[in-house]
DNA sequence: TGTGTAACCACGTCTGGATT
DNA sequence: AATCCAGACGTGGTTACACA
């Protein structure tokens, strides 16, 4: 009766799809017709876009997994580990495998029979090739034959100050001692819970050179850095906590960036691990070698000792805290006060114990193994802490030497992999960490403890007050700053886009509930802030702030403690209503780029206001971005915005400047855009290529216009629609949503918006400018009003 | 008129093993 | 090492129909 059904291969299904998306706007059933389909199937088949799309094997028509799929998994891990590794791998090496992968799995019902495995290869298009046995053995070197022979020839062209090694360390940043602590806690709670692990990669020169720490951790926002400005080492995370090939070439790439603008070039050591695999990476002033394989151990100067001694510091600076909480009397045990150490904390820590790692330590090493030649020098002792054995201490030291520390190399971490990647996860669960509340100290607090310090330390003998009363200023000149910032933000130096002269022009925004208050409170404290305009009374300035522009109030040329500031008012509604809809994009767009909040009160509207602009800038950005880009094609097209609405239409000066603060402050975008990224459907990561691919199908398109905000869509829809013909909003960005040329309306829309704002903006930065302020400045003055404004309401 | 879905069952792929 | 077998399993193309 009805004709023989048929089955698509999963290339057809492509093929299908691709021919549905050239097709005009037709209804599934004409669409279905024309490709010769039912309805039914063409609906079916959309659904399973993603799937269709991302499957990889064309020539199969159904994607199925085998009986045990986490064995598989941990099997491909593995062999992908042996094939980087050059070993030599036979069929019934990988069978033998399979079945200790099944048995530690737990996977009872699984067989290892001949069948399973041709159907194992098929699907993961793996062949077998006999290899001879020289090729592999030949790899084989001893560390003293590659000394002489290879390592020679590929130093000569660099001075020691250029030779350099990376490696990484897991550490175990709440681990105890073995015994010192432990008599005060309970055991069975206390060994699996401290076990929370980083990985750092420390990288050092021959001359004894250190590079700024790498550290890898679990959560890529942890709550303890929200209050962070910039952290002292790079950050990165991944659920493991370890480095991946991807991690790595990020870093080796900025680096490489950063040594081509000092034109230097160096030649840079590692292990051979599959992270460190530099296939299809260039790299311009980093010669990447790899020490040869077995011999890591001996060679690598991080392993004999460098990375050692930093921990060693590391860990006495743990002591030292945990016993002072102790003699403090404090009823919490170690482990208590273990379990309180923030992530931060410990980044912290370890930046301090790596800086404290001597260059002749580091020197010292490189010549122990015999990769430089240089005369014996004096090694630095680290000695324990008075109430640690010396051999508790080493132990200590050591408690995380065997942790993995990259992608998995032991079965163990296969396993574990796998494990976590089929969500069943380890016994560890997060909810003890996630608890770690930070404690900010107050500011008083910390003048207190400057005061401290100054009268405390002549009586132990410290006489350097230079260095101390240089430390005070420094430290008093951040608070008395820190103190005026009423409730929001300002930009990192060098960030402020319109300044070109200052370069240490800070630039604050303040939101306040009521700019009239302020104001007038601001006119009594610090008139000559103000230009001409303050004749004309609070009120008056005020109007002036929200009936024009972008509703910001700017005082200029305000010297404070040496420097000469500029800050805006801006009512705290105003710039949610900006944030959420873009009304101006004057304030949105500068907190596009990476700023500093500096205190905030808790307005849940503001911060659910400050994400909200953060999405929004992505989402328009991906509407604006080709389907493949890289994260700095991004960050480029999201600073862009505030512009002209694209980068690419920003010119001359301007350009490099967009270009410029992007590069500077890569690390800084990440952090503010990761974890936004990481929760948007609509892209997907390639890590391999280190590209971001985005859903351009007109449906796709169109949810992420509709996501955009009011105004901008308003803009689009003015573009699309003049005026008269009433058409609905929605109606339109589906239009758009099919027009190739979206990206540009998108554009559009942006520039309209971005156009009229800053003309009134600039407009008004003539008359509130006024004359050149030379009186000098006090923040304290307006703390003392900020806290007399708070008192009386 | 359009799209989405429950149910049905053809058929691709699974399994352990035998055979070439 | 590759191919084949027979039976089981479960995906997904199709039909019929509900719903906006």
């Amino acid at each position: 009766m009805t004709a023989k059904r048929k089955s698509f291969s999963l290339n057809d299904k492509r093929r299908l799809i691709e021919a549905y998306d050239k097709l005009p706007k037709i209804s599934q059933r004409v669409a279905a017709t024309k490709l010769g389909i039912p309805q039914a199937t063409l609906c079916t088949l959309l659904k399973q876009r993603q799937t269709v799309l991302a499957a990889n094997n064309g020539d199969r028509k159904r994607i199925r997994s085998g009986k045990a799929p986490k064995v598989e998994a941990a099997l491909v891990k593995w062999i992908d580990n042996a094939h980087s590794c050059n070993a030599r791998l036979s069929a019934s090496l990988v069978k033998e495998k399979a079945e200790e992968f099944a048995a530690k799995l737990g996977e009872d019902n699984f067989k290892v029979s001949i069948g399973w495995f041709e159907r194992f290869k098929k699907r993961e298009n793996i062949v077998f090739k006999k290899l001879h046995g020289e090729a592999a053995e030949a790899d084989m070197v001893s560390p003293g034959e590659w000394l002489e022979d290879q390592w020679q020839q590929m130093r000569q062209e660099y001075t020691e100050e250029n030779i350099w090694n990376a490696a990484e360390s897991g550490i175990y940043f709440r681990a105890l001692p073995h015994s010192t602590f432990t008599f005060r806690s309970d055991n069975k709670r206390g060994g699996k819970k401290l076990k929370e692990r980083i990985t750092a990669l420390f990288a050092c020169s021959a001359a004894g050179e250190k590079k700024e720490l790498f550290v890898i951790g679990k959560s890529h926002n942890p709550r303890c850095f929200n209050y962070v400005h910039t952290l002292p080492v790079r950050y990165a995370a991944n659920a493991p906590a370890w480095m991946t090939r991807n991690l790595f070439v990020g870093w080796l790439t900025e680096w490489d960036r950063k040594l081509a603008q000092e034109r230097r070039k160096i030649l840079l050591l590692v292990d051979s691990s599959p992270a460190h695999d530099m296939t299809n990476t260039t790299l311009k002033n980093i010669r990447v070698e790899f020490l040869p394989k077995n011999t890591t151990s001996f060679l690598q100067p991080c392993d004999q000792g460098i990375i050692r001694t930093a921990k060693a510091y590391f860990r006495k600076e743990m002591a030292r805290t945990v016993l002072q909480k102790l003699d403090e009397g404090s009823p919490a045990t170690a482990v208590d006060i273990v379990k309180k150490i923030s992530l931060l904390d410990a980044v912290l820590m370890l930046r301090d114990a790596w800086a404290d790692v001597g260059a002749s330590t580091i020197r010292d090493c490189w010549r122990k193994v015999g990769l430089v030649m240089s005369l014996k020098e004096e090694l630095e002792t680290v000695d324990p802490p008075a109430e640690i054995s010396a051999e508790e201490f080493e132990q200590w030291i050591a408690v995380d030497d065997s942790t993995p520390v990259s992608e998995p190399v032991t079965d163990e971490d296969i396993i574990a992999a796998v494990r976590e990647g089929f969500g069943m996860g380890t016994d560890t669960s997060d909810e003890e960490e996630e608890k770690v509340e930070t404690v900010v100290p107050s500011r008083a607090e910390m003048r207190n403890a400057i005061r401290i310090l100054k009268t405390g330390l002549p009586h132990v003998g410290f006489n350097n007050f230079d260095l101390l009363h240089h430390f005070a200023k420094e430290v008093n000149l951040v608070l008395d700053k820190t103190t005026i910032r009423i409730c929001e933000m300002t930009y990192p130096h060098g960030t402020e886009p319109i300044h070109k002269t200052e370069k240490n022009m800070l630039d604050f925004i303040f939101s306040v509930d009521d700019p009239v208050t302020w104001h007038t409170m601001n006119l009594m404290q610090n008139r000559k802030h103000y230009s001409f305009l303050k004749y004309l009374g609070p009120k008056k300035i005020s109007s002036i702030q929200n009936g024009h522009g972008a509703g910001v109030y700017y005082n200029t040329l305000v010297p404070a403690d040496g420097r000469i500031i500029k800050y805006g008012i801006i009512s705290t509604d105003t710039m949610i209503e900006d944030l959420l809809h873009w009304k101006t994009l004057y304030i949105a767009g500068r907190l596009h780029k990476p700023v500093k909040i500096l205190l905030q009160n808790d307005n849940g509207k503001l911060r659910a206001a400050l994400v909200a602009n953060l999405k929004s800038a992505v989402t328009a950005s991906f509407l604006m971005l080709p389907e493949s880009f890289s994260e700095e094609d991004l960050f480029m097209q999201i600073a862009g915005l505030s512009y002209s609405g694209d980068f690419r239409m920003v010119l001359g000066e301007d350009k490099s400047k967009v270009f410029n603060i992007v590069r500077e402050n890569m690390q800084n975008f990440q952090l503010l855009y990761s974890s936004i990224l990481q929760e948007c459907p609509q892209v997907v990561y390639k890590p391999q290529q280190g590209k971001l691919e985005v859903d351009k199908s007109p449906e796709g398109q169109f949810t992420q216009l509709m996501a955009l905000p009011r105004t901008l869509q308003q803009r689009i829809t003015l573009l699309m629609d003049p005026p008269g013909k009433n058409h609905d909003v929605e109606e339109i960005l589906l239009q758009v949503a099919q027009d190739p040329d979206c990206g540009t309306v998108v554009h559009q829309g942006i520039s309209s918006i971005v156009k009229s704002s800053s003309i009134t903006q600039s407009l008004k930065g003539i008359a509130t400018a006024g004359l050149m302020k030379t009186v000098s400045y006090s923040a304290k003055k307006v703390q003392k009003m900020w806290k007399g404004w708070r008192r009386r309401t």
